[in-house]
DNA sequence: TAGATTGTTAATCGATTAACAATC
DNA sequence: TAGATTGTTAATCGATTAACAATC
């Protein structure tokens, strides 16, 4: 069974489905169906099934997803059930506030080593990492298997270190700074920019005078 | 002149154009083509021309876009036109973090108060600014007149936190907590949660050895 | 003018939803 | 069994892309 191209919005929604999963583990509940997860997560039934379905068959007729199953199938498929190494560049306030989630472990993804370009910086303690001078990113990604590095410069920079990243060998990228960036095919990039979000919210805030309410949704 | 429904889609990708158009006006640059835009955004013309068209004739045919008067359009549309008041919720690093971007100042967005639940945090300066406690929330939104709110606080007060600003009248909330929060229709929530985005990047690393379509994952 | 480029309609593509046989 | 729910195909919906007349 050969996989069929599986679409972003699908693997998008893996991480959702994980998260509402081990919520209800955290309950103790044993199974759910598609139409209780979707209620929780304002998902269409049919889509999350469908979902699923292109990974497999988790799920059993008449009876629903057995929820831990569930769990360790998604993190197979995200390949979470290996531990997977992560670099952080730029020690700022970002960069220390996502050192501290704590998130990570549960997941298997740690954040096993801190970088900047800044001296000031350099040889301080972040939750027991000590942050390292960008000249040993490429033989840390190495010596320590890092497979995906974190951005968290100012965008000014944030080329530069995309382009050092390549360099050192990592497969994945997730950009923290406000600017769009160019890297190779291979190397997968996943933006984290906040600012899209924050300017697209202020769209839908009402304009005082004008309420329009032709779109109205009855159900 | 009543706009048809303009989808998520295209709100989203507004922001972006501005952020280019920003970065061209900075070169000094006067016109752009869609041709181009599209280019340096990896985007179709077509649809960013289609895009804009949403919301009216802002180009020249044969000509191309006026970088200022596109920007001034778009910032419009978001409504950046006017200065839009911001409260942060929760006080630590990511809180810090996002109160030190100062990008929020040229886009006329601005966090002009923030709130933290613990007595530790509460007096202590940010930026200018004194953590306050929650019991100041409302009064503050109405005196300052803020209408989004952002959420920097760990997932299980996240909840919490969305209702007060609910109660206290704000219209829009961006949630930095990765945890799923119901709110009321009439508020518009974003969500800025970068653990999905990281766990599906894990997705799309390479399986060391096997990375061919027809092996099929068994366990 | 001739070339370039928009705004917009039509065509295509892809994603979501509905429906239902299979079956627990 | 009878009711519930999956996996999957078919139908629908929506978004992207192509094409082109209008026109700068």
């Amino acid at each position: 069974m050969k996989q069929a191209k599986i679409s972003e919005a699908v693997v998008r929604r893996l991480p959702v489905y994980l998260h509402v999963l081990n919520e209800l583990q955290r309950s103790e509940i044993q199974t759910v169906s598609s139409q209780d997860l979707g209620q929780r997560l304002d998902l269409n039934p049919a889509q999350i099934r469908k979902d699923l379905a292109y990974f497999g068959e988790f799920g059993r007729k008449g009876i629903g997803y057995e929820v831990s199953y569930l769990i360790e199938k998604i993190r197979q498929i995200l390949k979470l059930d290996q531990q997977l190494n992560v670099a952080l560049i730029g020690a700022g306030n970002l960069g220390q506030a996502l050192c501290n989630y704590n998130m990570y472990i549960k997941d298997n993804m740690k954040i096993v080593a801190v970088f900047d370009a800044h001296p000031a910086k350099i040889g301080s303690k972040i939750n027991n990492m000590t942050v390292l001078d960008m000249e040993h990113l490429k033989p840390t990604v190495e010596s320590l298997d890092i497979r995906i590095g974190i951005i968290t410069v100012p965008a000014v920079e944030a080329q530069n270190v995309a382009d050092k990243l390549v360099s050192s060998g990592i497969e994945g990228i997730l950009n923290f700074a406000p600017a769009i960036l160019k890297v190779p095919e291979q190397v997968r990039i996943h933006h984290a920019d906040f600012t899209t979000e924050l300017l697209s919210l202020a769209y839908y805030l009402e304009n005082g005078a004008d309420n329009n309410d032709d779109d109205k949704v009855v159900d």
